[in-house]
RNA sequence: GGGGGCAUAGCCAAGUGGUAAGGCAACGGAUUGCAAAUCCGUUAUUCCCCGGUUCAAAUCCGGGUGCCCCCUCCA
C-alpha cells in the first residue's frame, strides 16, 4: 500500500519512499526548554509519534531523533536583548543550565504522561557544540560562511540560490515584506548567524572564532547529521519552523555536505485553544501537568490533540477533552469486555465473517492513515470497529480477533497502551462491597444496593450491572 | 505592508466536479429494579456571503467577510 504525505518542500502530496527500503530515518524539532511545554507543543510532537507508530505498524524500521534546544537564541539577529532561557534564569534566580534541565524534565514528564514512544535519541544542543563547530568550519572551508569584525560568523545566502525553496520566501518577497531590520554587519539581510560573540551570554564555548555560542539553526543540522546522516527521510516541526529555521537548516546542511538534506518535510498546524491562539494574557495556556492536575488522563489528551488532521487547525477546549475522556472510557470498556470474553470462553478459531470484518476494518484504517495521515477517517473506522465489537458481543476466537484488531488500531494512535495491560486490582474491601451489593441486588434489596453503589462511587468505583453480577471500573479519569 | 492556509449541523470533523462519512450533544426506542454501560432510530435539500464556469460545484474561477500561520523568539 503506497503511503502518501504532504511535503512542504513541493507543497504536494507525494508518495513516501524512504531512501533505504523498509527503513525510515526521521528528525523532529523538539522543545526549547525555557518554560513548561504547552499542549500546542505536544500536538506538534504527536505528529512525530503518530508517524513513528504508523510506520512501524506498516513494517518499517524507524530511527527517530528529537532535539532539545537548551541554548537560548533570542539574540539570533538582534544585538540587544536577552534570550528566553536566560530571561527565565534571571527571573528564577537560577543559571540558564539549571533552567534548561528543569524544563527538560518537565518535557519528558509530559511525554510519559501522553504515552509517547521514546525517540531513539534526544540530543541536546549544549552537548553537541563540537559537532556544530565542525559543521561551521566545513561551511567556512567551502566558502559559505564569513566572519565579521564583531567576531560573529554568518551564513552567506548569496552562495546558496535554493534558499527560499521550502518556505517560498524568495528574496523579492522578503524585500516586499520589508520587515527585516538591516543589520549592517551582514552582507545580505537574509544571512543568518552560525556563531555569535556576546560576553553577556551565560552559555559560552571556545571556538575558532572566539568564545561565544552557536546560532540557533546550526544545532539541528549538526545533530541530525550525527544521528541520521547527511541525508534522511522525514523532518517535522511546527508550521512556524518552516521559515526561517528549516529554511536555514537546509541551506547549512546541503552547503556543508553537498547532498540533499531531507526528502520529506511535514509541518504541524498550530493548535488553537477556545478558538484563538494560546497566550498567557488570555489565560488559556494548558500544559500536560495542568490538565493532569485537573484529573484528566493522558489517553484523553492524546485523543483530543490527535483528532484533527495535522495540517488543519484544531481547536482545543476543556469540553473537547471531556468528550475525549468519555470516548476513551468507551474504548476501555469495550476492550475489557472483549478481553474477558476471549479469555473466559474456550479457545476457538474466529468465524470467517469475523475475520473478514476484522481484515476489512484494518485495511480501511490503514488506507486512511496512508493518505497523508487522515486521522478523521481512521478514527471513524476505529469507532466502527468498536461498534462492531459491541454489537456482536463475541466470545472465544471472535472476541480475541476483535480485541486484537482494536489493540492494534489503538496502538497506532498510542491509546490504551497501558490501562488494558492489567485489570486495575481493587482493594479487598472494595471487592467485598461489590459482592455485598450483588447479594443485595439478588435479594431485591434496592435500598441497600443503591447505598452501596453510591458508596463505591464516592471511592471512584463505577459499577456496570450485568447478568452475572456487576462489573466495575475506576470512574472518570 | 508582503506571502501562505482555513471557513461544512448546537459542537468537533471527513469529503477537491456527480448529488453531504463519522463522532459528541440532544431527542425517541430496546435493555435495566432504577441508573450506567450497550444496541437501534431521528437530527444539514445544504456546505461563510455575492457573482461566474459547467449537464452537474461543498468541491473550479473572481470578489467580499472572518479567523489562523509566516515575514520577528515561538510547536
Amino acid at each position: 500500500m503506497p503511503i502518501r504525505f504532504h511535503n512542504t518542500l513541493t507543497r504536494r502530496i507525494e508518495e513516501f519512499v524512504p531512501a533505504t527500503p523498509g527503513e525510515v530515518r526521521m528528525y523532529h524539532c523538539g522543545p526549547t526548554v525555557y518554560s513548561t511545554p504547552h499542549i500546542g507543543n505536544y500536538r506538534t510532537f504527536l505528529l512525530g509519534d503518530l508517524l513513528r507508530r504508523f510506520l512501524e505498524w506498516q513494517g518499517y524500521k524507524v530511527e527517530q531523533v528529537m532535539n532539545l534546544t537548551d541554548v537560548g537564541h533570542l539574540l539570533e539577529d538582534a544585538e540587544e536583548g536577552e534570550d528566553k532561557l536566560e530571561a527565565a534564569a534571571r527571573k528564577a534566580r537560577k543559571t540558564a543550565w539549571e533552567i534548561a534541565e528543569h524544563y527538560a524534565q518537565e518535557f519528558f514528564a509530559g511525554l510519559e504522561f501522553l504515552h509517547f514512544l521514546p525517540a531513539h535519541h534526544y540530543p541536546r544542543a549544549t552537548t553537541h557544540v563540537p559537532e556544530m563547530i565542525a559543521m561551521i568550519e566545513a561551511l567556512e572551508q567551502r566558502g559559505y560562511a564569513y566572519k565579521v569584525a564583531s567576531g560573529n560568523v554568518y551564513f552567506d545566502i548569496s552562495r546558496f540560490p535554493a534558499y527560499g525553496r521550502l518556505s517560498g520566501n524568495t528574496a523579492e518577497e522578503l524585500e516586499a515584506g520589508a520587515r527585516i531590520e538591516i543589520n549592517p554587519e551582514k552582507r545580505d539581510p537574509r544571512d543568518f548567524a552560525l556563531w555569535k560573540i556576546d560576553a553577556k551570554h551565560q552559555m559560552q564555548w571556545d571556538s575558532p572564532w572566539g568564545r561565544g555560542f552557536p546560532g540557533w539553526h546550526i544545532e539541528c543540522s549538526a545533530m541530525s547529521r550525527k544521528y541520521l546522516g547527511e541525508s534522511f527521510d522525514l523532518h517535522t516541526g511546527g508550521e512556524d519552523n518552516v521559515f526561517p529555521h528549516h529554511e536555514c537548516e537546509i541551506a547549512q546542511s546541503e552547503a556543508a555536505s553537498g547532498k540533499p538534506f531531507v526528502r520529506y518535510w511535514l509541518h504541524a498546524r498550530h493548535l488553537l485553544v477556545d478558538s484563538t491562539k494560546m497566550s498567557k494574557r488570555l489565560g488559556n495556556v494548558h500544559t500536560a501537568q495542568s490538565l493532569q492536575s485537573l484529573g484528566h488522563s493522558g489517553d484523553a489528551l492524546r485523543l483530543a490533540l490527535q483528532k484533527a488532521h495535522y495540517r488543519e487547525p484544531l481547536n482545543f477546549t476543556l469540553a473537547s477533552l471531556d468528550e475525549a475522556e468519555r470516548k476513551v472510557a468507551r474504548y476501555r470498556d469495550t476492550g475489557v469486555r472483549l478481553r474477558d470474553a476471549a479469555a473466559t470462553a474456550a479457545a476457538t478459531e474466529a468465524a470467517a465473517s469475523t475475520r473478514q470484518a476484522v481484515d476489512g476494518l484494518r485495511a480501511r484504517f490503514a488506507e486512511a492513515l496512508a493518505d497523508d495521515l487522515n486521522v478523521s477517517v481512521a478514527l471513524a473506522v476505529l469507532d466502527e470497529a468498536v461498534g462492531e465489537a459491541n454489537r456482536r458481543a463475541p466470545h472465544g476466537g471472535d472476541a480475541a480477533a476483535l480485541f486484537g484488531l482494536l489493540r492494534e488500531l489503538w496502538g497506532v494512535f498510542g491509546l490504551l497502551q497501558k490501562s488494558l495491560e492489567s485489570t486495575p486490582l481493587a482493594d479487598a474491601d472494595i471487592l467485598a462491597l461489590i459482592a455485598e451489593r450483588d447479594a443485595a441486588r439478588k435479594a431485591r434489596d434496592w435500598k441497600r444496593s443503591d447505598e452501596l453503589r453510591d458508596l463505591l462511587k464516592q471511592r471512584g468505583i463505577e459499577l456496570l450491572d450485568g447478568k452475572d453480577g456487576a462489573r466495575w471500573r475506576r470512574s472518570g479519569r
